[in-house]
DNA sequence: ACGATACTTAAGCTCATGCTTCACCAACCG
DNA sequence: CGGTTGGTGAAGCATGAGCTTAAGTATCGT
């Protein structure tokens, strides 16, 4: 999932199908590769649950997932606020040592 | 950033961190692997902005920096919250061609 | 039916990543 | 002062990620 993300290209990728389902050769389109390095990302993404798929014909259409961002942004946002928390206690602890001062061990 | 997030040891070196600071050695205790490998990652992380460090004496205390944290977490929700707002206008897009139906070219 | 289009699959190549070992320095412990 | 502890740095190696080419399949347009 963050491997997923990792790469400037996959993230290009998530960026363009933010503004809605495209196509492999859209997706393509502005990448300076060939659409089989393309496709290859794309089974990144589509592994990693981010992207889901869907063949018409011979047209492969690409949404987003949000399900999968939602969680990797709660995987972050859990552990800003463990230590967001841990911080203010900080601020307790070091008045705490500062009475303390140089006791033995 | 999100290169640096990649790798599971480095994840769990932050949820390690997130815990409260620590030095190379502690990090490095649950870690399967060498001092030498921890330090590797470390540099990956401090690279990445994720973690600050700071070395007193011959120990190096790790710490997270939460701002980068913040930073990766915004990323992600401005991206899910464009394609939901792309979702939701999907269905006035649906309804519309429910009404056309097979227009000419 | 025939050619163009839209992908798919496999093979191979190259460079980055993750790891190890080994030698090393610096600070602390007695 | 000498040994131990905590970390550093450079090589070197094995694997895998990202790309390409090339050849193949399935639709679509006419």
């Amino acid at each position: 999932m963050f491997q997923a993300l990792a790469d400037p290209n996959r993230r290009q990728m998530v960026q363009r199908l933010c503004e809605g389902p495209a196509s492999v050769s859209e997706l393509a389109a502005p990448l300076a590769m060939t659409l089989s390095a393309v496709v290859q990302h794309l089974a990144v993404l589509e592994g990693s649950g981010l992207v889901r798929t869907q063949k018409i014909g011979r047209v492969r259409t690409c949404q987003l997932d949000t399900q999968a961002l939602r969680a990797a942004e709660r995987w972050i946002s859990e552990r800003r606020a463990l230590w967001e928390r841990r911080f203010d206690r900080l601020g307790a602890f070091l008045a705490e040592q500062d009475l303390k001062e140089g006791d033995g061990a």
